[in-house]
DNA sequence: GTTGAGCGTT
């Protein structure tokens, strides 16, 4: 009521004898107001050389070169600072100041994507992939217009392809067809990873034989399986032909269904997580993947107690990551054997345990 | 000619 509720000040923080205790705002997120996204850096240029670029502007929290599986820069950065004005001073002073040794032009330096524009930029790319959108519909001025074309049109395809494949696992089955297609063009046949006995190859620097997606059908699941040419259910040709990356696999197409009538099919998530060693951390999950994707996938692997897909409270959308847990450490070792570094699309799925969460406590 | 990793959420 009175004039004095001053909401939005604990941003700015006076430096008195204490470094910093920045009290973030809640309204601030995961501090994406504070983020920078640096381009056209110097491949060549480190962390440090870009710290000491930002310095003089503020409290970098945070300094990261962006680089390839074979760790080369790609001449990019991030960069976040402790307050929002911190982050616009760098800008006004650096953006388009000069130009780095090797770099096309002239130094970029804004704020990085948010979520949500992350998000768009994906669904954009998806769409172009698609060939769904026409590009003269992009209207720059109109931002929020085409913001809400893009859900509308991504709510639109996605009830598609509900309706056409009813299974949302044939979003991977179309994926992987992709896959064994690309591999079978190079005579390749590649595990999801090498399994770790004696060859060690991390996920990273793994020379895997990635073949460019020739075939742009079914990206995600946006689009029916691809007609069944040889008479044979698609899904059948995936299993069939012996380079299945885990033979208990289609136990997970089989119906769930069958609960016992005095039980209710879905348990409510009350405890979640499993013992130490059983809780795996799964990342670059397709957009479409909710729980019961996430579950399917695991069972063949064990008990899954939970499966968990995190979600943008804001649009809803999937954030691509999740936790499933077994009840026994030993199913999820079997898992994170069989699916890490498991290709769907042009992603690898990440898959490996939870951090505990008690993991090097300073005390 | 560009936007990481991320660890059970309000």
């Amino acid at each position: 009521m009175s004039a004095d509720a001053n909401h939005t000040a604990p941003r700015f923080v006076l430096q008195m004898n204490r470094p910093i205790q920045v009290k973030p705002a809640d309204s601030e997120g995961r501090g994406e107001d504070r983020k920078l996204f640096v381009g056209m850096l110097g491949k060549q240029q480190s962390e440090d050389d870009v710290r000491r670029l930002f310095e003089p502007f503020g409290q970098i929290e945070e300094c990261t070169i962006l680089r390839g599986p074979d760790g080369a820069s790609k001449g990019c950065a991030f960069v976040k600072y402790g307050s929002h004005g911190e982050a616009q001073a760098a800008i006004n002073s650096l953006h388009g100041s000069q130009t780095m040794p090797g770099a096309s032009s002239s130094l970029v330096v804004k704020f990085a994507d948010t979520d949500k524009e992350r998000t768009l930029r994906r669904m954009h790319q998806m769409a172009g992939q698609l060939g769904i959108f026409n590009p003269m519909t992009i209207q720059f001025g109109a931002y929020g217009a085409y913001t809400q074309a893009i859900m509308q049109q991504q709510a639109a395809l996605m009830a598609a392809a509900q309706g056409t494949c009813l299974n949302p696992m044939a979003a991977i089955a179309a994926a992987q067809m992709q896959q064994m297609a690309a591999f079978n063009v190079s005579g390749l046949v590649a595990a999801p990873m090498t399994p770790s006995s004696g060859t060690s190859t991390p996920p990273g620097i793994s020379t895997a034989p990635v073949p460019s997606i020739a075939t742009p059908i079914g990206v995600n699941g946006f689009s029916p399986l691809p007609p069944q040419t040889n008479g044979q259910p698609a899904s059948e040709t995936i299993y069939t032909n012996g380079i299945h990356p885990y033979p208990a696999y289609p136990a997970a197409y089989a119906p769930i269904s069958q609960a016992f009538p005095q039980q209710a099919p879905i348990i409510p998530q009350q405890q979640r997580e499993g013992p130490e060693g059983c809780n795996l951390f799964i990342y670059h999950l397709p957009q479409e993947f909710g729980d019961a994707e996430l579950m399917q996938m695991f069972l063949p692997f064990g008990n899954v107690i939970s499966a968990k897909v995190f979600v943008d409270r804001a649009t809803n959308q999937s954030k691509c990551f999740g936790f499933v847990s077994f009840d026994n450490p030993t199913s999820a070792q079997a898992a994170i054997q069989a699916m890490n570094g498991f290709q769907i699309g042009m992603k690898r799925l990440k898959v490996q345990l939870k951090r505990p969460k008690d993991a090097n406590r300073p005390y």
